[in-house]
RNA sequence: GGUCUCAUCGUCUAACGGUUAGGACACCAGGUUUUCAUCCUGGCAAUCGGGGUUCGAUUCCCCGUGAGAUCACCA
């Protein structure tokens, strides 16, 4: 048996982006699926939109989210290089192999007189095709000028795509494109065909902007007997507004943005898997795992999703809590508030383990736990603007704190339980409502626009520290 | 414009040709004698239009309509 293999090849020319993504996730799913490998290919044959340092970020990008590949730069492997600019032999023996079979020929014309027969066909209505200007007597190719394919089978192909089905075009899309260009390097039409045969990949897994051109890669497929892999294209992701492919240009992140936005990676691959696949049940959290055992290219949807960074918001809160304290701790190190420096680390996996519930984000942990390293500053918006306490006048206001703050301090131990008791034997006391009475302890303890349940904070934040609080506010 | 593709709640989606068209996000309302962005319960909300085929169509076919992609010495 063949083993299954697939590949991610992207061109150096900037970030990653959510919209183009799955285009490594999906491949990468299968090959693990599969016992296959998974191929990292840098498409760098356009050197005019190379950007420095842009494989680098593509490589941390596909680390950080746990897509590892088994070949490629850094990696190595038996099919390499695995930089297309560093594969120019390969791609002139294959184009030696086509002028032979006088299925490539030099382009002759200028760019300035292909121009002016763009414009000729276009005046006539027609669709453009280079190959209606075939040189009759195209001068032997010197490696100056474009080599073009010359089509010879002018037919309708058909072929099945796992993803959209049996799909077929035909004749107006066939032409004779560029094979290598002047520069010498080759167009990704023909190095992707190359190398993808070279290095043994057996599924193609792209975007659906390559779909009209699949019936020209067949047509090279055939010219170079090359068998065919199965190709497959995945629908586009939308922008969240309007009906446009996700791009750049609408403002798509990069995935590495979603990081620093304290996004985890599997609740991003979680993420980018549902929007158009689902394994047919209820299911909507799936770790990276069962994503691997689950996944398959024909429960792919065949319309585009837009993408809705709310849903992404609320996995990313369910992958939180799925995670131990443990590990949550060692993710969110470098999101602790200034005022956390020194604290101690048990004290801070105490924190975590209060605050886990109701993150979203990693990223919203210095606003959630501030208080519990430093004194927080008074925002009395907080009690002005509560539609509870902003009807009590402040000698209220001050004999409630007063009556809690007699009921701590001759408390005698400091636990949830304890604290928990003082608090119900207050609202007895007061005749107030937990509503009030709590929200009022709530915020002259923490000043923050929410916390985890009140006994628990208290207990954390310690009896000094809470009778302080409460003092500082009843002294000013 | 040519070619290709797609079409279920606002969004992501489920539904061998037979379901009160299901779930999730968001939103709204309650609840958890405690705030809250957690949690629980409930609510709102969809098969683009028109023709067929069929006892029966979200599902199959055709025609519209709408949307997207692509027509480079870019990938």
């Amino acid at each position: 048996m063949t083993e299954f293999r697939t590949r991610f090849a992207p061109s150096p020319t900037g970030y990653i982006h959510v919209g183009n993504v799955r285009a490594a996730l999906f491949p990468w799913l299968l090959a693990r699926q599969q016992g296959g490998k998974f191929i990292l290919r840098i498409e760098d044959t356009d050197q005019a939109r190379f950007v420095e340092g842009a494989t680098d970020l593509i490589m941390e990008t596909l680390e950080w989210l746990g897509l590892d590949w088994d070949e490629g730069p850094n990696k190595g492997g038996e099919y390499g290089p695995y930089f297309q600019t560093e594969r120019r032999n390969v791609y002139l023996k294959w184009a030696q192999k086509l002028i032979d079979k006088g299925l490539a020929y030099a382009d002759p014309y200028t760019p300035e007189e292909i121009q002016g027969f763009r414009e000729e066909a276009k005046a006539m209505k027609k669709p453009f095709l280079y190959r209606n200007y075939r040189p009759e007597n195209p001068p032997e190719w010197d490696g100056t000028q474009p080599l073009r394919f010359k089509v010879e089978n002018i037919k309708r192909y058909t072929w099945n795509d796992p993803v959209m089905g049996e799909l077929s075009a035909g004749e107006e899309v066939l032409d004779d494109f560029i094979l290598i260009k002047s520069d010498g390097l080759p167009t990704y039409n023909f190095a992707h065909i190359v190398d993808d045969a070279e290095m043994k990949v057996t599924h193609v897994i792209r975007g659906l902007e390559y779909i009209s051109s699949i019936p020209k890669y067949l047509s090279l497929y055939e010219a170079l007997e090359i068998n065919p892999p199965v190709l497959a294209c995945l629908p586009h992701i939308m922008a969240p507004d309007g009906r446009k492919k996700l791009g750049k240009r609408d403002g798509a992140k990069s995935v590495t943005d979603y990081k620093t936005d304290g996004i985890l990676p599997e609740a991003m691959l979680n993420f980018l898997a549902s929007m158009g696949w689902n394994d047919g049940t209820e299911q909507e959290i799936f770790t990276l795992d069962e994503l691997v055992e689950k996944f398959s290219l024909e429960r792919v949807q065949r319309s585009g999703a837009r993408f809705d960074e709310q849903r992404l918001l609320w996995l990313n809160g369910q992958h939180i809590r799925r995670l131990s304290i443990d590990d949550l701790y060692s993710r969110i190190e470098s999101y602790w508030p200034k005022a956390a420096a020194d604290a101690d680390i048990e004290y801070k996996k105490k924190v975590l383990s209060l605050l886990q519930d109701r993150l979203k984000t990693l990223a919203e942990l210095p606003m959630m736990s501030e208080y519990f390293f430093m004194e927080p500053d008074e925002k009395p918006e907080l009690i002005s603007s509560n539609k509870q306490l902003k009807k009590l006048d402040s000698s209220e206001i001050n004999n409630l704190l007063k009556a809690t703050f007699d009921k701590f301090e001759n408390q005698q131990n400091w636990t949830s339980e304890s604290i928990q008791n003082s608090l119900n034997e207050l609202l007895e006391e007061t005749g107030q409502k937990p509503g009030i009475l709590f929200s009022l302890i709530r915020i002259v303890t923490t000043w923050a626009p929410f916390s985890p349940q009140l006994n628990e904070t208290l207990e954390l934040l310690g009896k000094e520290t809470t009778l302080s609080r409460i003092k500082k506010y009843l002294e000013k």
